[in-house]
DNA sequence: GCTTGACCTTCCCACGATGGGAAGGTCGAC
DNA sequence: GTCGACCTTCCCATCGTGGGAAGGTCAAGC
């Protein structure tokens, strides 16, 4: 089949698919005469895995790690525990920053009247020469 | 003073000063004959304000807009509160989304023995055809 | 006054992931 | 044959934060 129709059964789009094959992701697709990309459907089941684990948040040197793992019968599954913990150690950090930012934010929100004064503790918390309060 | 004091002085490094002058979040700075940028204490106090906003995760063009309701002492804090209230809906957004990622890598990690066995659910889950467990 | 290391300037490129769009070729239904 | 959909490569952009090259400036120390 043609990257349309793989780009539409894998949830992938076309340009995402020619982009994954110049940085090495995927292999080069199999060609026509005239130069079009010919997949099967074990691309697209390829392609699909690089979807779900990017829809996980797994950069794509991780996935290409995670592809190449499950392609070789002799992986460990402690390779891949590896990554997936280390995802998860990034995304409980990342957690953990937003959570401190919703907390300002919410906090000098709540105290703003949001009215045609001027005066505002939003204003007046990023002036001031101090750190943010972070509790 | 000089750009790397103020740099210093700031928290924001002279690089992105430069770049802030660049794009128009900054004014030109004064130049010496020889064409160094010359900050005040003022610049440095706008540059600090800059810096708190950037940890609170606010967009460029988010402080653009912050910078000039703090210059104008005819601003309504309306504004401002609905700037701080989007920013938050965005933040609330984005850790919706990483808990829901947490939550599957979590349940993943824990169904992975993680030893020198091929077998591995995660791969199999990423495999899998359908959509990713979403609770 | 000269030396030299730190600092400054502008410019170009890069990162990571995902595009938009231009220019030109191919395909297949009608 | 026509024509719209699809395909190709190539170049650029987004967003924020850099690295580094090439060359100029400053001022402490000798």
């Amino acid at each position: 089949m043609n990257i349309g129709t793989a780009a539409e059964r894998s949830g992938v789009s076309a340009k995402m698919i020619r982009h994954y094959e110049s940085i090495g992701l995927l292999p080069p697709a199999a060609r026509t005469e005239s130069g079009y990309r010919q997949y099967s459907d074990r691309d697209v089941h390829v392609l699909h895995f690089i979807k779900q684990a990017r829809s996980l948040g797994f950069s794509i040197a991780d996935i290409k790690a995670l592809v190449d793992l499950w392609r070789n019968p002799r992986r460990s599954s402690a390779r891949v525990k590896s990554l997936a913990q280390a995802h998860l150690d990034a995304v409980d950090a990342r957690l953990a920053e937003l959570k401190a930012i919703r907390k300002t934010l919410q906090n000098l929100i709540t105290h703003c009247h949001g009215d045609e004064r001027p005066d505002c503790p939003i204003l007046d918390t990023l002036a001031a020469p101090n750190e943010l309060p972070r509790q």
